[in-house]
DNA sequence: ATTGGAATTTAACCTTGCCTAAACTAGAAT
DNA sequence: ATTCTAGTTTAGGCAAGGTTAAATTCCAAT
């Protein structure tokens, strides 16, 4: 914690620890090849990286293990976070973007806007909590909810549950997923579900039912609601 | 006419093309010193990348005695100016910004949004031909009008005008104008003018008149409308 | 206990954009 | 014509952020 105030961060080092975040959060820590595997960049490049960072007091590193982000760094990821999302939803609400277009752009702007511009449009959009995929967004000071949500593979056949995040990254299956019907919110039965990572077949409000391979369904994170079945 | 196609420009070059562009505009030409002068960087960085820019076919160079832009370079100067306006005009429009505010926000942004979203931010607008402090917004192909203002210092005492268009790097100034209750499109009247470069007096609809100093109002880009005097 | 890989780090190098100090014009002023 | 100088360019450096190739190190499997 020393070299981190003074400056802003640059648009790499703001991706980095938003990655680094990401990885810490659903892997409990992040590898070098991981963090270059997210960033499409050579493993090399983040030993580089790592080290300025480490230097910076935004993360600590143990040589050949990994990396954890400090408080400070934590704290940063967080920020770009809340820009990302607010973002996402300012872009959809407000300027008709649609679903699966609204990343790329989003990861561009989220290093130019100013906290004051993320402030008006989180004002605009009546301070969202979560954004159009389900994130929730994190306050200005950094906090974030916890979630714990489960892939849609893991409700029983008979119970109910409701979709409450996807991802943002895959661009054609969000517009699969909007094709289905499907978005945070959307509440729906197990119908049936075949072994061996087979398709699952949920019906939503209006009692239609649609068929969802296993790689998709267990990319929706879900909650269960009060089962109806047996 | 080379390398200039294919990838983005980088947000320096972007801005160096902005810079010439504007000062070639309004001094014939643009010299080295004043584009490092503009930008606030050394001459010799300036020298650099010049090199660099003739070499991508953005510009042609003759040593020692300045630069100009090709077609090629004119062409995305105005991409950047377009997007530069369109972002300034939103920022008031949609989100509450102030006059003297956008300026710095949209410096940054103009280098991360997508055509996609400056033509949401245009349609959004209703497609103005105009940026809030009265400079053209040139067209997606770059068509750019060309204006033909003059600073209120020239207008004859007893002549009436029109404010059409104020500078928008100045916040300070920016705020004070607005103060006056200035703003492109007003009309007035000179009433007076002090000799060796004095304040002139105007007279503003409603009656209420206002002293402006003379470096002020050489500043004020200004239509002359049927004089109503003599 | 040894060893073979996979992951990681180091080494060496590149481009972009900036810097300062030194060398060089072009043109104005003698 | 010569000289002076302001403006420009060249030379040499530096930091950021990337690359590939070579050296390490951890760990899992014999
Ligand atoms: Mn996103
Ligand atoms: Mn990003
Ligand atoms: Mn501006
Ligand atoms: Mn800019």
């Amino acid at each position: 914690m020393k070299a981190s105030v003074g400056k802003g961060l640059s648009r790499s080092i703001e991706d980095y620890l938003k990655v680094i975040y990401k990885l810490e959060a659903d892997s409990g820590s992040a590898q070098t090849s991981a963090i270059a595997e997210a960033l499409a960049i050579a493993p090399p490049s983040v030993s580089g990286m790592v080290k300025r960072l480490a230097e910076a007091g935004l993360l600590e590193h143990s040589r050949y293990r990994g990396v954890r982000l400090t408080e400070a760094g934590q704290h940063q990821a967080l920020r770009i976070l809340r820009r990302h999302r607010i973002i996402e939803s300012y872009l959809i609400e407000q300027l008709e973007y649609d679903w699966h277009n609204v990343h790329q752009e989003a990861e561009r702007l989220e290093h130019a806007v100013s906290d004051a511009l993320i402030d008006r449009m989180d004002q605009a959009l009546g301070r969202p909590s979560h954004d159009p995929h389900g994130a929730p967004i994190p306050t200005p000071d950094g906090e974030i909810e916890t979630i714990h949500y489960v892939p849609m593979t893991d409700l029983d056949v008979g119970s109910a549950g409701q979709l409450r995040m996807v991802g943002d990254k895959d661009s054609e299956r969000l517009r699969f997923i909007a094709s289905l019907g499907l978005r945070p919110g959307v509440a729906f039965d197990v119908v049936a579900r075949q072994p061996f990572h087979g398709p699952l077949t949920i019906r939503l409000e209006g009692g239609r039912e649609e068929v969802i391979g296993y790689e998709l369904a267990n990319s929706l994170q879900c909650e269960r609601s009060g089962g109806d079945a047996k």
